[in-house]
DNA sequence: TATTGTACCCCTACTTCATAGGGTACATTT
DNA sequence: AAATGTACCCTATGAAGTAGGGGTACAATA
């Protein structure tokens, strides 16, 4: 395992990480059933926090590249080459581009795409309400 | 002219005007042609800043509520009943969560899904690149 | 007992963004 | 000269999100 880390870089360290070991599959240096370091052990070799690690070992798991197994470690996945390639961010991101072309088509302003964002974000599951109904209890008229 | 402002909302300054306006050409206190105070007229009267009110000014002739005819004023616009029921906010908002449960479901993080919505939100028109590669001028090894 | 992944709690720092304001200036037209 | 919308400079505040760390604990297993 060669796993290099840029501390200084500006990507986060944990996508880092995922993309190191991505890279190690698709090269061949990872094969299927391949263990991997553990958690603490990855963590302390690149002298990061064992949550960065776990972080990034839990979104490669989700993605099908590793698998964990447990008190018996983690290990790469069988079909990980494959699911290597397969981006699932790209997929979003080209959604997305799809939406905002079409707001910004709209004249849709910048500053309101985001906050109908992260309005959407917010309401997680569960009920929604609009964002532009101001509840006049006022003071200043005109 | 009987606009409300609530300087202590929780409702943007902008957005209160905006809505207070829209108000007022709903129930016909304010027709099509009807002339609008001016930006610092009207910023002096709620005791707001002038950009405040140019922001919701821009707002609204954009959504073709009213009409700027530069030196000469502001206008409600002709067609102003119609179009301010239509929502453009809404639509953004649906079109959005939308996609949005789309991602949840295939199991992207909330993060993911933010992180891939300023990524495409910064390249405006121009280039696109990703944002997982880490540029290898590294540090730490294992 | 040691190690595995995992799940909590606490905390910090940094960045980005929206909002709001202050001020100055401009061309245009009355 | 006065007023119109508009554009540009600057500031400050607050919220939200991200990254990272420290620590502690758990069940399962060798």
């Amino acid at each position: 395992m060669e796993i290099q880390i840029d501390i200084d870089g500006k990507a986060p360290l944990f996508a880092q990480v995922i993309a190191q070991i991505k890279k190690a599959v698709s090269e061949g240096e990872l094969s299927a059933g391949d263990p991997l370091p553990s958690i603490r052990q990855l963590a302390s070799d690149l002298e990061i926090n064992n949550k960065t690690v776990a972080k990034a070992y839990n979104l490669l798991e989700r993605d099908n590249i590793i698998q964990t197994k447990g008190y018996r470690g983690t290990y790469v996945h069988p079909s990980a080459i494959e699911n290597c390639t397969a981006d699932l961010n790209a997929w979003v991101i080209a959604e997305l581009g799809k939406s905002i072309n079409a707001f910004r088509d709209a004249d849709v302003t910048d500053s309101e795409i985001r906050i109908a964002f992260t309005d959407v974000m917010n309401r997680h599951s569960s009920n929604g309400q609009s964002s532009s109904e101001p509840n006049s209890s006022g003071q200043n008229t005109a």
